[in-house]
DNA sequence: ACTTTCTAGTTCTATTTTAGAACCATATTG
DNA sequence: CAATATGGTTCTAAAATAGAACTAGAAAGT
């Protein structure tokens, strides 16, 4: 007993999905691997983190079919980390965690990093919540179903 | 030392956020919340986790100005937890999570829950990140900029 | 060729967090 | 006013985390 909880069979995909990357770290690899971050070493020294936990960080996150492990860019024998298509999938989330971010946790004067267009440097879109109409919703316009199969 | 790490300080808006709330139960209480959960036990029986887990995790959403503490909406002497304007703000978080969620972590034939309009019980559409002249961006077309104060 | 340094880990220990059970005070119900 | 429900706190064992020390193989310098 006092085996850490598993969410694995939950009906919610919420539940599920924290269940994979519900931690401290793993969000983070996630962000830097989606800034093009692919070597052991430069997961380490960006995050601060401690060399073992990233160890095993990458390697569940490997597992989980988030990310794979591939020869080396650069021609040396070493390997890299890169996103599959499930890890890059979570591009929203990490959209959504900046957005909320930005919008409550920082002071006036505070500096922040933003995401912008490449191509033309400018700020992205805040995200937002549509029905298939195109209307938008907010969070009272909706409710969660049940599963019923 | 060998305190927990702190990201409250760190530039990046993903990083604040998951400092507040990038833990297995966080996120899943903010869920339960926006569901329309507000007391201990609902959360509790709800999500099936210890007491004294729920108790400090209450208290650090609490503290954190995610949720507040409100006189019960039936008139009895108890407490509730309310969202705050704050802690509303991750409902697109939640959603980003669910459609990954559904994507990418379910069979074939596995029942789930899902996200409907309240008022027609239709769907709601997929989220998607767009630049400011509401071209739809993917990954490849955004990068992060350093703070430049 | 050989020594040095870099990379990508593993192992070890101390501290913290988590899970769960037991306990408890106050509020509500019968 | 006795029984039960609510909302916790406290306790212990197990697991996760942080950080330092160590290691094996690859690459670079001389």
């Amino acid at each position: 007993m006092v085996k850490r909880v598993n969410l694995r069979d939950d009906e919610c995909p919420v539940a599920r999905a924290l269940d994979v990357i519900g931690d401290w770290w793993s969000l983070l690899i996630i962000r830097d691997a989606l800034d093009g971050v692919r070597r052991f070493n430069e997961f380490q020294t960006g995050l601060g983190i401690a060399k073992g936990m990233l160890a095993t960080r990458l390697r569940d996150l490997t597992e989980r079919g988030i990310l794979e492990s591939a020869p080396a860019s650069d021609g040396s024998a070493y390997r890299e980390y890169v996103l599959t298509e499930k890890g890059r999938g979570l591009f929203l989330v990490i959209v959504a965690l900046r957005q909320w971010g930005e919008d409550h946790l920082f002071g006036p004067n505070q500096p922040m990093s933003s995401l912008v267009e490449t191509k033309t440097g400018a700020p992205v879109a805040r995200l937002g919540l549509l029905a298939q109409n195109g209307q938008r919703l907010e969070w009272t316009d909706t409710k969660v179903t049940k599963a019923e199969d």
